[in-house]
DNA sequence: TTTAATTCTAAGCGTTTGCTTAGTTTTAGA
DNA sequence: TCTAAAACTAAGCAAACGCTTAGAATTAAA
C-alpha cells in the first residue's frame, strides 16, 4: 500500500531529547534538529506535529529514563534519609544517562520560569509539585514533626533541589556533595 | 555646531534595564528596546554600539543600584549573621528598586551558564567570585572553624544564595523566608 | 545667515526562525 | 504489473532577528 518509514520514532525522540537537553528549547534550532535526529524537516513535523510538540514527547521522554529513580525514592522507607538519596540520584542519574549536566526537567523549569507556554508550564508545574508531595510524605514519617514544621521543611527542600540541579550544571562533584550534606545538616 | 541629542542616556539606559531584567538577553529584541526606550535603534546604536553594549551598560547600571546592599554587607561587624542579612536583602532590595523579581545579575548568570559570551561570562564570573570571597571573610570571622569548615560553609552558601535568587522569581515571601531561616539553622 | 556637524526617521540589509508545499521516490495491495 | 498511499527531498514561505544606511531635520559656531 505504502512506504514504510525510514526510521525508528523512539530512536530519533531520543536523539532531539539530548540536543534540547544540552541547549534548551529556544537554543535549539528545526535545523539542528535536523542534523541531530539525522532526517528530515518535514519527517520531524509529520512524526511530531511541531518543535513544541517534539520538545513535549522529549520531556516525556526523559521522565521515563529517570522514572526508576523516582520509584526508587517512593518505595524506600527511610524517610528524610530517602530525599538525600534521591538529591545524590538526581545529580548522578542525569549524567549516566546522557553524560549531560544537570537535569532537563528543571532547566526547562527554569528556562520557561516566566514563559507563557501553556502547555509547558503545566508539565512543569506538575513535576514539582509532585515532589514536593512526596518530599511530605517522607518528611511526616517522623511523628514528633507538626505540620507546620512538615510544610517548612518540604518547601526548604524543595528550594534546596531546585539550587541542586542549577548547581549541577556548574558545580565540581565535591562542591555539589558539600552542599547537600550541609542541606541535610539543617533537617 | 550641532544638534543636541533629544534623550538623557542615563534615562533610557534604566528603561533598558528593566526591560532586560524581566525578559533576559535573548528574549529581548532591539524592536522592543526602542518601545521601552522611546528611542529609535539608530540612537540605541549609536548611544551603545550593540545590543550585547547595551546590556552590559544594563548590568553596570543595575550594579551600581544594588551597591548600596553590597556596601552594607562589607562594613557590618556580625559575621554569618551578615550573610544572612545580605540574603534577605537580595531579595527584597531587587523588588524595591523595579519591582520586578529576582536578582538581574544572577538571572543572567543562569542564563549564560553554558553560553559561550566572554564578554558577559567574564563579569558574572567576577561577580560569583567576590560574592564567595565576602562569604568566605564573614564566615572565617569565627575562628574556632578550620580552614575547610570555612570554604565548605562557604560553597554551601554560595549555591543557597543562587537557588535563592531562582527561587525569588517563582516563590512567595513566606516560602523564601522559611528557605532563609532553614539555611541559616545549623551555620 | 550660512555652514557643517550631529541627531533623527524610516526603510531596508542579510540571516535565521518555525513551518509548508510542490514534486519525486518508494512500496504494499489489487 | 499497475496503482495509490505514504515517505521522502528540497525549495521556499512569511516573520523576526541584529544591524546599517540614505536622507531629512536640527542646531551651535563662523
Amino acid at each position: 500500500m505504502a512506504r514504510s518509514k525510514q526510521y525508528n520514532e523512539q530512536e530519533v525522540l531520543e536523539k532531539a531529547m539530548s540536543l534540547f537537553w544540552r541547549n534548551g528549547y529556544e537554543n535549539t534550532s528545526v535545523r539542528m534538529l535536523e542534523k541531530e535526529m539525522g532526517i528530515n524537516q518535514f519527517s520531524i513535523y509529520s512524526s511530531f506535529g511541531s518543535k513544541q510538540g517534539l520538545f513535549l514527547e522529549s520531556l516525556k521522554c526523559y521522565k521515563s529514563k529517570v522514572n526508576c529513580m523516582f520509584e526508587k525514592f517512593k518505595n524506600s522507607t527511610n524517610g528524610i534519609n530517602d530525599i538525600k538519596e534521591f538529591f545524590y540520584d538526581s545529580v548522578q542519574i542525569p549524567i549516566e544517562i546522557g553524560n549531560y549536566k544537570g537535569c532537563f526537567l528543571t532547566n526547562t523549569y527554569n528556562e520557561f520560569a516566566e514563559a507563557e507556554d501553556q502547555m509547558i508550564n503545566t508539565q512543569m508545574v506538575e513535576f514539582m509539585d509532585g515532589i514536593k508531595q512526596l518530599f511530605i510524605e517522607k518528611i511526616q514519617t517522623d511523628k514528633s514533626k507538626d505540620e507546620q514544621t512538615v510544610l517548612k521543611q518540604a518547601n526548604y527542600l524543595l528550594l534546596a533541589k531546585h539550587g541542586l540541579a542549577a548547581a549541577s550544571r556548574v558545580n565540581d562533584k565535591q562542591e555539589i556533595e558539600d552542599y547537600i550534606e550541609l542541606t541535610f545538616k539543617n533537617i
